[in-house]
DNA sequence: AATTAATGTGTTATAATTACATATCTGTAA
DNA sequence: TTACAGATATGTAATTATAACACATTAATT
């Protein structure tokens, strides 16, 4: 929310005279994207003079008549024009200390899109996607949600089919097997991967090939629609000890 | 924190006079134990009218110079006398019209203690423990607050040695079993289950017996200190199909 | 002394995981 | 057109993990 707050410094003020009933609340995005081989993180560059320079993540102060996910979703869309973009709750925040311009308690949810489908309006704000491996210091706490939120979403493609937010809707299993790779950090063997894939059944051969590679075609698969957005699977894959 | 909402009712009344930052912030706690073979769960008899003879779980409003795990142990001990218990967020719950009396998001936290080491002061208040299957119908949104918490407490004891925290310093494997049982809901093979946990090397065996039981005494173990508390365990145990 | 109820322990069959190599196809450059 | 580079596609064997399952032993109770 953090730069909502920015944007709205009458309410702050409101908010730090009151003696009671001065805690704000927000929500903070982390927006995922996969491109160019990794994993990626939509930031916008801090308008705190405390955190000149550094980068923070999308976020927005509650209304009141609107719920933690509906303000997650309001925020995608005014400030990225995504919608029907997945979303997951991860955790509060609530460090006393941890906005300068008084006491906000933020809740982190982080987003999966696939960053060549949806076309961003990023030029007009200052909205850049960061690899997750070149982010250092953020404004805030944002460094910690975000890495709380990595640790979430790599439980979760773990777990469940998730990670097809990220990629368009046909894809090669080498796309699919190097974004595993990017949002775990490890190499898989492509045998095992595929194996453990095929068993998972969660995909449909679509009888098409890639193009345009420079080199030879795979073929291409789209997600079952049974597992279009969220869901639950009973049992998990197991690759290199990690439960995949 | 609904009851807390309660007794606090000139606050209340100042959140919904206010047209912007009337949200008010809460936390509430899932307090598990164990007794008798069956995971109980502490509640507290609501006193708002519209929800006259229902239960709700323990929880208050969040003070503005402290965070919301401090609110938590704040509550613990306030209601419950407990303290040094084990405390984990789990999720924020913020529709609309969760609450009767106004805007109100709350976050839930779980909390495991030992029911008979720690001595709560239950009488002065309504406190009781239920067991979860007896549990139908409860104030707020709580019945979901406490089937979300439920559900992440049975993720948690299949990944880390938390379920510790709900039995006695010394315990024996059928106890620790019956425990697991009584989580998850399943039953478990004796011989099978005994391999887990010795490959696990979670336990020290202290070479003592059960006393007191109506039948042959068991080995009593003490969970190894370095597990105590909160922790993360590399890879986690498969027990019926389910990751354990 | 007999009975009851729980402890303590090991093997076998099945399933899952890991490590690993070769033939094939396509695009590109000579 | 040919050779080369780089990727696709595919299966087996060794290891490890899991699930199912039975019997002798111990202590308390009658």
């Amino acid at each position: 929310m953090e730069n909502g707050l920015q944007l709205k410094t009458a309410e702050i003020e409101k908010i730090s005279h009151l003696d009671y009933f001065n805690i704000a609340i927000s929500v903070d995005c982390v927006i995922f994207g996969y491109d160019q081989k990794e994993l990626k993180v939509l930031l916008i560059k801090s308008d705190l003079s405390e955190f000149a320079g550094l980068y923070s993540l999308l976020g927005d102060l509650i209304r009141t008549q609107e719920n933690l996910k509906e303000a997650s979703y309001r925020i995608l869309k005014e400030r990225t024009g995504l919608e029907d973009v997945y979303l997951e709750q991860v955790h509060a925040f609530s460090a006393v200390d941890r906005h300068p311009s008084g006491r906000v308690i933020t809740i982190a949810y982080y987003s999966l899109i696939d960053i060549n489908h949806h076309k961003l309006k990023l030029s007009h704000n200052e909205l850049h996607w960061h690899a997750i491996g070149d982010i250092k210091k953020l404004a805030f706490d944002h460094r910690l949600i975000l890495d709380t939120c990595l640790e979430r979403l790599r439980q979760q493609v773990l777990e469940n089919p998730v990670i097809f937010n990220l990629l368009p809707e046909k894809f090669s299993l080498r796309q699919l097997q190097e974004l595993y790779q990017a949002i775990l950090g490890v190499k898989l063997d492509r045998r095992n991967f595929r194996k453990k894939i095929s068993v998972k059944d969660w995909l449909v051969d679509i009888d098409e090939m890639e193009e345009n590679v420079p080199h030879r075609p795979g073929k291409v698969y789209k997600l079952k629609p049974e597992f279009r957005k969220k869901n639950r699977i009973s049992k998990s894959l197991v690759i290199n000890g990690m439960t995949l």
